[in-house]
DNA sequence: GCTTAGGATTTG
């Protein structure tokens, strides 16, 4: 690659972003992202128009302004329409979420903006083609679409309500406006720097084509994706770029070899082995020696991820922004698993020069390892060990031009070597090796000058799966003692040399960490060997959140009943209603029980100008007596919204309805008590509920407890449940978070149920366990304890499941606290 | 200026 080339181009979409300039609308629909021009989407149905969204909308459906939706406005067939005025960012958990404004565009600026502009809630693939296609300023068209109250709308003071899509209902409709004319009136691929990335991003199309590795013709540019089978690590070219080769291949069968020229070594793939999988964009197809080859071109990017199915998609790039969607993930996938089934992928690293490398990789060797003697002022790290650890060391000798290479390193680096030669009974080497004839079949590690077979040296960074597993044994063998030294992979460097300060990649941690509040005095255990044990114990993990669920978590939420250990969910407000209008539907007469003072409370109508509504109320005649007015009233015949209106004004609101003449509770669907913002339910199964005067004598406060025990309810507890998808360096594995998901998060279900603070909280505490699009050590490492146990399923087998207990989430008490949420 | 490399070790 020349070096004059970079004015020319835009320095960002180099990484990314090619295609033609799409204009005009593209449609949304769950699993399919239509756009782009001719010649761009192989199978999938294209939708270009220019005229704006409407001329694609059905025309069955019926547009509703966005300030006339209710919750109970009926979906179907009608379509909403607004520009977006937010896009907040691509969420991933257990499946994309998106959450976006909407503004109804024909609004006039007076109106009630309050009411002109809505939240709207995308899930699964339209979520995640929402965040690549539309931007902010374009105009939607939504069908398919339900409605729901907005738990937000305190906060964001928009709409009351709630737009959903989700399910294969769920479209929508997208126009843009042509941009302005660029005044620099140069092609859009060629506009100047000075344009933000997401503008000129905005203009291209966000789909790459891949072509199969057994399509390739000659003097192409393309994009392609394919599986490492050999490479070298880069190397000086005669000319002013360093070369990589490498050879890839795919379900093709083809054989491809590429060679990538590029001035900085960041921009060169970044291959540990073979087996990687990468995707290169732009590179030009050539003829030589019979068959078509691959070499970049101007604005070529290269992103690789590890090969192993099951491995995260990881992706390893210089490129500091690009596109990766769900078909890319199915892409890099499929690879994996065709992969694994070719023989032709093996694992073969090695490495070594005239520069001492000292190393450990966690084993113990069962030849005889060569000691190689070096003077100790030369040394940098400790310039010897105990014998013990002496005899699992292994020197590796690197020789020419890998010696500027292994200057760089550092004591703690973690290398991976390739073609590295061993050899047993070498005498010849430098320094004072011993030359006894028992020394003769001691192993020696060579690694020879040149680069052929990929010879070469790797960092690995800190984060990679093969890192963690080493450490991990690393760990292990610290922990027997057997090595009870930290620095336990030694690198020497002879001569000494004043080192770069370049350390390999940290993850960037993050503000949480688990605390264990057990007294087990345990040894942490590996996922793999936690699998391999029996249940009925319990096990100290050290592991890293992969995913949740629920990711909506209102729906972590459940009620418990602790006299049958029932679990179920917590009905949603529809569902309550429901129950109150059915309960008020029978205003048949009723004679209030003796204790009972009888009365009616006035209540304003539900929308402005309707009449005010008169409700009935009885009241103990004790708690009167006494003065407390306020502290609970029996309610009938009202709705949902009337009831939790008087809660505010009364300590204590239960409702009633007339059944048979008598007073009766409403079915315990419906909370049976409502006090302020909570609302409490009582078990179905082992209530004997009926209308009583609670016994307030000597009580201080009347609380659910005595009021669930004077009306013969059994009371549900709020509790939470989640399953969290956990991950080390050797497995992942299903845990339930329950019994002490309360301690774990650090605050009550029942104040989540009703607090939208504790909601938000939860919330966060998740995000920053499990970053959305975040990498895997972006994700804070946790100490938890874990029990293992036997529990039945619906027909009757058993299964070990995993609980997380004894553990809390804190904050570090270090003031260092960085939060590199955008 | 638009190349460079184009896998393939025998060896300290």
């Amino acid at each position: 690659m020349r070096a004059s080339q970079a004015p020319e181009f835009d320095p960002e979409p180099v990484s990314e972003a090619d295609g033609e300039a799409v204009f005009g609308s593209v449609i949304l629909q769950q699993g399919i992202l239509s756009s782009g021009g001719p010649g761009h989407l192989g199978a999938m149905p294209v939708h270009v128009l220019l005229d704006g969204p409407d001329a694609q909308v059905p025309a069955h459906l019926t547009r509703i302004p966005i300030s006339l939706i209710e919750t109970s406005t009926d979906c179907t067939n009608k379509t909403v329409k607004g520009k977006v005025v937010h896009k907040g960012p691509l969420v991933q958990s257990a499946d994309f979420i998106l959450k976006s404004v909407i503004q109804d565009d024909d609004s006039k600026p007076d109106a009630s903006s309050q009411n002109s502009s809505i939240n709207v809630v995308l899930f699964g693939p339209l979520a995640n083609d929402f965040s690549q296609t539309v931007n902010q300023g374009d105009v939607v068209v939504a069908s398919g679409f339900t409605v729901s109250k907005s738990p937000t709308v305190h906060k964001d003071k928009l709409h009351p309500c709630n737009l959903l899509l989700s399910g294969d209902e769920a479209c929508l409709y997208v126009s843009r406006q042509p941009p302005p004319p660029d005044p620099t009136s140069l092609p859009a691929i060629k506009r100047s720097a000075t344009h933000s990335t997401e503008a000129s991003r905005a203009n291209k199309a966000p789909k790459y084509t891949y072509v199969p590795l057994g399509d390739l013709k000659p003097g192409c540019v393309v994009s392609v994706y394919g599986v490492v089978i050999f490479f070298k690590q880069p190397f000086k070219s005669r000319g002013t770029d360093y070369c990589s080769s490498l050879k890839i291949t795919d379900q093709s069968n083809q054989k491809i070899s590429c060679t990538i020229f590029c001035e900085k070594l960041e921009d060169h793939p970044k291959i540990f082995q073979i087996g990687d999988v990468v995707r290169m964009h732009r590179v030009k197809t050539q003829y030589f020696n019979n068959s078509v080859m691959l070499v970049n071109t101007f604005g070529f990017s290269v992103v690789t991820f590890d090969g192993a199915v099951g491995a995260d998609v990881e992706p390893r790039t210089s490129s500091r922004s690009f596109h990766f969607d769900q078909e890319d993930l199915r892409t890099v996938e499929e690879l994996r698993a065709w992969a694994a089934n070719q023989a032709l992928l093996a694992k073969a690293p090695i490495d070594s020069t005239c520069t001492l490398l000292r190393v450990w990789d966690g084993t113990r060797c069962p030849w005889t390892l060569l000691k190689v003697l070096v003077e100790p002022d030369v040394t940098e790290g400790p310039s010897s060990f105990s014998r013990e650890k002496e005899n699992l060391i292994a020197n590796v000798l690197v020789y020419d031009n890998h010696v500027e290479f292994a200057r760089q390193l550092q004591p703690g680096n973690f290398l991976r070597i390739y073609n590295l030669r061993a050899i047993p009974g070498s005498s010849k080497v430098p320094g004072l090796t011993g030359r006894h004839s028992q020394e003769l079949d001691h192993l020696a590690f060579h690694l020879h000058g040149g680069t052929a077979y990929g010879r070469g040296i790797r960092v690995l960074p800190e984060n990679s799966s093969d890192v963690q597993q080493l450490k991990r044994v690393l760990d292990a063998f610290a922990e027997n003692d057997e090595l009870n030294d930290s620095e336990l992979l030694e690198v020497w460097c002879t001569p000494p040399e004043s080192l770069d300060d370049d350390t390999v990649e940290h993850g960037t941690g993050s503000c949480l960490r688990a605390v264990r509040s057990c007294s087990h005095d345990i040894q942490p255990v590996t996922l793999c060997e936690l699998k391999r044990s029996h249940p009925g114990r319990v096990h100290h993990v050290r592991v890293q959140l992969r995913s949740y669920e629920p990711c909506r978590l209102h729906q972590a939420l459940k009620l418990y009943c602790s006299k049958c250990t029932s679990v179920q969910e917590v009905p949603d407000d529809e569902l309550v209603a429901g129950v109150f209008s059915e309960a008020s539907r029978d205003p048949g007469a009723c004679s209030p029980p003796p204790w009972a003072l009888s009365g009616h409370v006035d209540v304003p109508g539900e929308s402005p100008g309707s009449p005010e509504r008169s409700l009935g109320i009885h009241l103990s005649s004790q708690l009167m007596s006494e003065g407390k007015t306020k502290e609970l009233i029996f309610l009938m015949g009202s709705t949902l919204k009337e009831t939790c209106r008087l809660a505010a004004g009364y300590q204590n609101v239960i409702p009633v309805r007339s059944s048979g003449g008598h007073l009766a509770l409403l079915d315990l669907t419906a909370p049976f008590l409502f006090r302020g913002r909570r609302r409490y339910y009582g078990c179905k199964r082992c209530s004997k509920a009926a209308v009583r005067e609670p016994c307030a004598e000597g009580v201080e406060v009347i609380d659910e407890k005595t009021i669930a025990e004077a009306l013969g309810v059994e009371l549900l507890q709020f509790v939470l449940l989640m399953k969290l998808e956990l991950q080390d360096a050797t497995d992942t594995l299903e845990a339930f978070l329950w019994r002490d998901a309360e301690l774990f998060l650090g605050l009550a279900a029942e104040e989540l149920a009703s607090d939208q603070e504790a909601q938000d909280h939860v919330c966060q505490t998740m995000a920053s366990l499990c970053p959305s699009g975040g990498h895997t050590g972006q994700r804070p490492w946790l100490d938890l304890c874990l029990a293992a146990y036997q529990a039945g399923n619906d027909e009757g087998q058993n299964r070990t499941c995993y609980q997380i207990c004894n553990t809390r989430l804190s904050k570090p008490s270090s003031s260092a606290r960085s939060d590199p949420e955008p």
